[in-house]
DNA sequence: CGGGCCACCTGGCGGC
DNA sequence: TGCCGCCAGGTGGCCC
């Protein structure tokens, strides 16, 4: 499920609702998701109060008060985050983590791919490693985007779903914000001018910022911390769109091609 | 080194 | 009904 969108639709969820909070219990139902939990993993959280839930590109960044590891969380193709009261115990299949607080509210982490993992990170404000600009920064800028298109041989989705280049996007945000600039996925890198960058970075910013303030995309799975889902999937112009015409044009229909192994859905008329 | 491809998992869907 | 192949919001590692 989850792109900067989703991600920053379940930081805001948790920031309301977890910050101040004290942990008083970690269970885990197994040992590792994509990767092992560190050792020690729920006794180096217990105790912990929390001090604020941040967000870069797709990774969840949880902060305690005084000396101790950020937990990390990074939600991979299917994981989810809710937060119930504690007369729901309902259990849904393939939930790995159990985190308990002291008002009695539990935090579970749910995953049916186990994609996703979790890390403690020492060092305070250690930087993601090879985590490119947040695109709804300043940082993120057509003379930076021109830039990093110069050297690359790839097509342009390719480029945009590289993390390091933009921290955030994956294949529904690149394929909406790709038909908005009216450019084709396939286009080479190397032929993006000022303008068509420019394009890009007003479209890439824009398609965010209306997905978040709409919570979100909701496909198959549930995205808020209460199970709650998004409404942006209403307004995809490309995405899981192919045969239905363009909303642009109103002539063409969408289009699905595979593009090193992923569906890129776009109008073959608009986007060029 | 850059770029393409596969693997990692489970579940849901359509087709036969 | 049942089985099979294919597909899915991500990304790390391998290979050329």
């Amino acid at each position: 499920m989850p792109e900067l969108p989703e991600v920053e639709t379940i930081r805001r969820g948790l920031e309301q609702t977890i910050v101040g909070r004290t942990i008083e219990k970690v269970v885990l139902h197994r040992s590792s998701l994509r990767f092992p939990f560190p050792h020690h993993f729920e006794k180096t959280l217990e105790n912990l109060k929390i001090q604020s839930v941040s967000r870069q590109g797709k990774h969840l960044l949880v902060d305690f008060e005084g000396p101790a590891p950020s937990l990390l969380i990074h939600l991979g193709m299917s994981g989810k985050v809710r937060l119930t009261s504690s007369a729901e115990i309902t259990h849904e299949p393939h939930t790995h983590v159990d985190i308990l607080f002291d008002d009695k509210k539990h935090l579970y982490y749910i995953d049916p791919r186990r994609f996703g993992f979790m890390r403690l990170m020492h060092h305070k404000h250690e930087r993601l490693e090879n985590l490119g600009p947040e695109p709804l920064t300043d940082d993120f800028n057509s003379g930076y985007l021109r830039k990093k298109l110069t050297s690359k041989q790839s097509p342009i989705k390719s480029v945009l779903l590289d993390q390091s280049i933009v921290a955030g996007l994956g294949n529904i945000y690149v394929l909406e914000a790709l038909f908005r600039a009216e450019i084709s996925p396939f286009r080479l890198s190397q032929s993006m001018d000022d303008p068509a960058c420019e394009r890009l970075v007003d479209a890439i910013k824009e398609v965010l910022e209306e997905a978040v303030c709409q919570g979100g995309s909701t496909l198959k799975d549930y995205k808020g911390i209460y199970g709650d889902g998004g409404y942006f999937q209403h307004g995809f112009s490309v995405y899981n769109r192919a045969g239905l015409p363009c909303n642009r044009c109103k002539e063409y229909l969408i289009l699905c091609h595979k593009q090193s192994g992923r569906s890129s859905y776009y109008c073959g008329h608009c986007q060029a």
